[in-house]
DNA sequence: GCCGTTTTCGGCCCGACTGTTTTCAGTCG
């Protein structure tokens, strides 16, 4: 994310935690949350949008607003958020994450105990003086603590990698339960958000069904805390830390609650706005008209959109980002799906740093359905990796031809490729005649990060060899940002080399932010699990999702294409590099 | 604080769970 979204929208989320505890008018309070939300999802620099004049048109930001905003591009910092800060003790607002925390828990808190500080708090909790007030009891107390300790334990959210398998593992479980008529993930991984907060599952069942759906659930043996446990709703903390809410819902309001607890409340508030327009009302039992309450429909997502005025949306571009308005003009774009995906292009054998033998990964990757592979280890200056010499190369190939002769029948190929380091000075690891007898090159950047890395892959897009850039930005989520890089530059080379950039699935880089504007350029891109191990290569599916959330059409995805069109994709590059 | 071919004032999404209540407040999503 820039650093300057950043940086404000901690601000505004920091006042409207501040005005919360003065207890302000709540509308106010929501507008500057919203405007937080709003500048931290932003694909650009505010400052690069508010030059541009485009941010005040952003829904939500108001005349107030962006005189803050201008403020801090100015100053660095919002008058109005140094004086509230004053008025509060910074270390108190930050127990409002705590989950069963809220404001007015810590407002009568501060007036009636006297606690300033985390520590106050605590010991008001644990020597039963907070107990004690009106409205407080012991359970309350013990819930609070319960809260802290998981609070502590999950700060952080985890990238959407480690998630999806998680929660695929939970609805795989409560499969097991016969009275599950539907189950879905919902929440921001059903978006495919690049990290995670919380797992949200959705049920639908007889009504009769759901007391023995929730007990079957908080059974489920990962599970180390039940936070609530109820007919609808269900929450529960798993060991690796993570909560899992369980919610269940009769099957004729199957699609409006999916809708519902996909989110993002964005979408859904605007949604919910237009319904209005229309003296309709939706919430997560179906769409009724206002007036008479006469429920008008809810089974499917599709039919609670129709009935709105628009056609349906995919989640992972339910942000209200401008997808609401296609949708009211049926002209959503069709998003790349992964039945579209004929094959990977950046895979790791245990010829360098991969787990698997070779065989066992081209085995994989024929079961998947997949009409091709490449087979792209690591090059030599790789030393951790055990990167391959041009000799193993040409050792790996005799093999890959083998397989071929053996899988080629059976309409698979797999491609000779290789992940090819770019140098500190933008040259690559192995030399062009060798390049030259690969069926497919991937470059990458993997030391070396304080260069002018612009330039260098600037530099390896011209070589005629290279068809793919390797996770570009040197983004890996919850790992490390990426280097500084001139994405505009980058975008306009990838075009006129005819380079494709990639899209990798456990480092989520390119970013959907950043894979938008690749899309808006006519950038080929190539979504890549970049597998260690053959349990990796499933995972497709989520970097289908990410691509999605970047708003990507088959047509800019080269993994739609068949064998012939990638090695097009590929002569081309060369004979136009060559001419050039 | 935002927003408006019904409004420049008066609305703003809304239901579930928990614990403390005897009819509801706080928190959450």
């Amino acid at each position: 994310m820039h650093k300057k979204n950043k940086e404000l929208a901690r601000i505004f989320e920091k006042i409207a935690d501040i005005l919360e505890f003065l207890g302000d008018n709540p509308y106010r309070i929501g507008t500057y949350r919203r405007a937080a939300n709003l500048i931290s999802e932003l694909p650009e620099d505010v400052e690069e949008l508010y030059r541009t004049g485009k941010l005040s048109r952003l829904p939500g930001i108001g005349s107030s607003t962006m005189l803050k905003i201008e403020e801090f591009l100015r100053t660095g910092t919002v008058k109005k958020y140094e004086d509230l800060r004053k008025r509060v003790p910074e270390d108190l607002l930050d127990l409002m994450d705590v989950p069963g925390v809220g404001p007015k828990t810590l407002r009568v808190a501060y007036d009636k105990l006297g606690v300033r500080t985390k520590e106050d708090f605590i010991k008001a909790l644990k020597d039963g003086s907070l107990a004690k007030l009106p409205g407080f009891g012991p359970k309350k107390v013990e819930n609070i603590l319960k809260g802290i300790e998981l609070w502590r334990s999950v700060q952080e959210r985890i990238p959407l990698i480690e998630a999806y398998p998680m929660a695929e593992d939970v609805v795989e479980y409560m499969r097991g339960e016969k009275s599950v008529k539907e189950i879905s993930i919902a929440g921001s991984l059903r978006r495919m958000k690049e990290t995670i907060g919380d797992i949200d599952i959705l049920v639908a069942a007889e009504k009769k069904d759901w007391r023995r759906i929730h007990e079957h659930f908080v059974k489920y043996p990962e599970v180390s805390k039940i936070l609530a446990k109820g007919e609808t709703k269900s929450s529960v903390v798993l060991r690796s830390g993570r909560q899992v809410d369980l919610r269940t819902v009769e099957p004729k309001s199957w699609g409006a609650a999916l809708q519902y607890f996909t989110g993002s409340k964005e979408h859904n508030i605007r949604i919910r706005d237009i319904a209005k327009e229309k003296g309709l009302k939706v919430n997560e039992y179906g769409v009724f008209r206002a007036d008479t309450d006469e429920r008008l429909g809810g089974e499917t997502e599709e039919e609670v959109y129709r009935l709105v005025g628009m056609q349906w949306i995919p989640p992972e571009i339910r942000e209200n980002w401008g997808e609401i308005e296609l949708a009211l003009e049926n002209s959503v774009p069709e998003l790349v799906e992964l039945k579209d995906i004929k094959g990977d292009f950046h895979v790791h054998t245990n010829w360098s740093d991969g787990i698997n033998p070779i065989e066992e990964v081209v085995e994989q990757a024929y079961r998947l359905g997949y009409q091709y592979i490449v087979v792209g280890d690591h090059s030599q200056s790789a030393r951790v990796a055990n990167g391959l010499t041009p000799e193993r190369y040409r050792e790996q190939w005799k093999i890959i031809d083998k397989l071929n002769r053996a899988y080629n029948p059976k309409g698979f190929y797999i491609l000779r490729g290789a992940e090819v380091d770019i140098l500190p000075d933008g040259s690559l690891d192995l030399p062009d005649e060798v390049l030259e007898e690969f069926d497919f090159v991937v470059a990458s950047i993997h030391s070396r990060f304080n260069q002018d890395n612009t330039y260098r892959i600037l530099k390896a897009m011209e070589n005629p060899y290279v068809n793919l850039v390797g996770h570009p930005t040197g983004r890996a989520y919850g790992q490390r940002e990426g280097y500084p890089l001139d994405m505009e530059k980058v975008i306009e080379m990838a075009k006129e080399t005819g380079t494709a950039l990639e899209i990798n699935t456990f480092r989520v880089d390119l970013s959907p932010e950043n894979i938008r504007k690749c899309v808006e350029s006519g950038v080929v891109m190539a979504i890549v699990t970049d597998a260690h191990s053959v349990a990796h290569l499933p995972y497709m599916k989520v970097g289908v999702g990410i691509a999605r959330r970047g708003w990507a059409t088959p047509d800019v995805i080269l993994n739609t294409r068949d064998l012939s069109g990638v090695r097009e994709f590929v002569l081309s590059k060369r004979k136009r590099m060559a001419k050039a």
